[in-house]
This record gives structure tokens, C-alpha cells and sequence, in this order.
DNA sequence: CCATTTGGACAACCTAGTTGTCGTTATAGA
DNA sequence: TCTATAACGACAACTAGGTTGTCCAAATGG
């Protein structure tokens, strides 16, 4: 079989023509599926060859939040727009591979307070050095006003609609994931 | 808090101004699942007020991968870049909604033959309406000279790689019956 | 001071993957 | 033709990430 996601789309949609130009919507949403799996993988695989095989963009997502503020597993899973004991496992994991701790919040005996270790900055600072990399490549490969195109677009449709991010990691389930 | 993209992807990677250019890598990968999820959001959500509120966006292109010549589970896994095993249960969970068949196949007693049935081809055609729906609202919102532009870039990124719909860092290796 | 809200911990469950093992069936080659 | 190997499907055990629901303890606001 051919793994390449050209002719993946072209066979499971059954598109009419393989290169033509008539897309169809579902072909849109498989680009933009296939965009993001294919800087996910490429991250994810990077950061594994660093040493971080235990890693995965949201977790990096998570850990952005948690030093961003979301220091409980309550407010974490508000802003990943998670519930609370989802937020608590994705905690729990993190603080398991040494990314964060959690310790008693002094002022609030309900609270546990999570914190970003030095290993889960340096997981943050690697990933976003790959992503920046990855899309420098891009802008090589299409040119840099293209891209600079493609993300102005993007963001005018997407920024304009109310959806959050909710569970921003796992790849594969980014497709069933409504 | 807000839930609004543009604002998440702000707050989770600390970039220094809002709305400014400086678009990050990390961010251009948002950008890229925003989008798909803005999607398939909205074609589950419209497939659901329709009456079918058991199908994802995945289980369409499962049964797409079906009707398109995958019939058997291990042919399924293979054209899904996923496992047979993991086909097997996608194809379970079709079957007990009705919308796929199995039967032995007569000319092969260790497969099992899978056909999508006329209420799989309906949600098949009603998902390919929805969609091409979706992207036309799209077009109206950008103009369809900068939707088609944003389609042609993605398709030299995307398909210009070889990457395969598979999860992150399983490549597909059906080498020692796995 | 008490009622309500909130945080966290469990438990049970779902979906969607994974690997490993195994029996059965095809198939290719000596 | 016989046999070794490959392939299909089933089953089991596991991981990861999500969901509700229940519950206790602690904070907070009349």
C-alpha cells in the first residue's frame, strides 16, 4: 500500500480525480488534519530523538498552561476546557515522568499546587525551538510570504469561531474527536 | 475564561503580543488542528441534529476506506496506517450501529467480509454534503480564491511529505503478524 | 454560623489505540 | 504433494485520554 497521504485522501474519499483541483470539504479538512499530524509526528519525533520519548505536544500543552497559571488540577482542566479529573490524570502523568510536582498550597488545604520542574521547562524551551524549526522549514518549502498567507487565512477563519481547544494532544484521536 | 482560539493560543504559549504577526511554529500547528477541529466539530454536531448521533468524522472515513475496496479487517488497519486489531474494533463498533456488515467471505475462510450498508452509505453521503457545505461557508468568508490558495499550499506541505495517517511514531509494520 | 461552592480523590465506564498469543486457513516452494 | 511460512481474525491485557457521578473536606459568602 501507498502511505502517502496523497494518495491515502485520494483513495479513502474516492475523489474523482487524484491531482485535480476539485477538493471536496472533507479533502479541506483532511489538509488541515494531515498539516497538523505532520508537525506533531515530526515534533514528537524530534523530541523523542532528544531524549523526551515519554512526551507528547499535550503534554507540552499542558505544562504551558500549568506555568501559565493553571497551577491546580481545577483551573488546569478550565483552561484546557477539560474536566478536573481529566486534568488530574494528565497531572498525575506528568508528575510521574518528573515534568511537574504538586505540593500543598499553603494558603487553600483543598489545593494541590503543580509546579513545572526544571526537566518540564526544558521539555518546553526543546519543543518550541522544534516547532519554530519546523516552521521555518515550511516557509523554505512554500516560501515565507505563502505561509505567512496560510496562517493570516487560517486564523481569520478559525480565530472567528468560538471553539476551544479542548484536548489538544492526542493525534490519533484528533480524527473521531468532534 | 475565554475560550476563543485566538486568545488560547495566546494564553497557552505566552506569545508577546495578541493579535500581532509573529506567528509561532507551535502556534502554526494550533492554527493547522483549530482548523480541522472547527470541522469536524461542526459536521458531527450537524450529522448528529440529523439523527445520526453515534458517527464521527472517523467512522465516515473508515467506512469511505470500506467501500473503497478495504473489506477485511487486516486491509482496513493497513489503508488506516492503524493495526488490524484496531480496524477490527472500528469495524465492530460500525457493525452494532448498522452500519457496516460482516459475512464470511467464500473464497477465503479466514476472512470476514465487510460491506457498509444503505444506512453507512447514507451517513457517507449526508457527511459529504455536510462538509461541502462547511467549506463553502468557508469560501464566503475568505473569498474562494484565498480558500483555494490556502488548499493548494497545504497540499505541497502535506504532500510533499511522506508521512502516513499513523499515530505518532508507529509506523506501519505488519512484519511479524503484529 | 450555616449553606453553598469549590478542590481533589475515587470509581466505573467509554473510545481508540497498542502488543502479544493463538488457532485456522492459504499459499508458495522443494 | 507435502510442508513451511504467511496471513486473517479472535482474544486478552494494557496504555492513554476522556467522561459522569459520588463523596469528603475546606473555603467562602450571606
Amino acid at each position: 500500500m501507498s502511505t502517502h497521504f496523497d494518495n491515502l485522501v485520494v483513495t479513502s474519499f474516492g475523489a474523482t480525480y487524484a491531482g485535480a483541483m476539485s477538493r471536496t470539504g472533507a479533502d479541506l479538512a483532511l489538509l488541515l488534519l494531515g498539516g497538523f499530524r505532520s508537525l506533531a509526528a515530526a515534533a514528537t519525533a524530534e523530541l523523542a530523538r532528544r531524549g523526551h520519548d515519554d512526551v507528547h505536544p499535550a503534554h507540552d500543552f499542558a505544562m504551558r498552561a500549568i506555568a501559565a497559571g493553571a497551577d491546580n488540577a481545577s483551573e488546569l482542566g478550565r483552561r484546557l476546557a477539560v474536566s478536573k479529573q481529566a486534568a488530574a490524570k494528565t497531572i498525575a502523568l506528568l508528575e510521574e515522568r518528573g515534568y511537574v510536582t504538586r505540593a500543598d498550597d499553603p494558603t487553600d488545604a483543598r489545593r494541590k499546587l503543580v509546579q513545572v520542574t526544571l526537566q518540564g521547562n526544558a521539555v518546553m524551551r526543546e519543543g518550541e525551538a522544534i516547532f519554530e524549526e519546523l516552521r521555518s522549514r515550511w516557509a523554505k518549502q512554500v516560501g515565507s510570504d505563502e505561509l505567512a498567507r496560510l496562517e493570516r487565512t487560517l486564523t481569520e477563519l478559525v480565530g472567528s469561531e468560538p471553539i476551544s481547544l479542548a484536548a489538544p494532544g492526542r493525534i490519533v484521536s484528533d480524527i473521531g474527536d468532534a
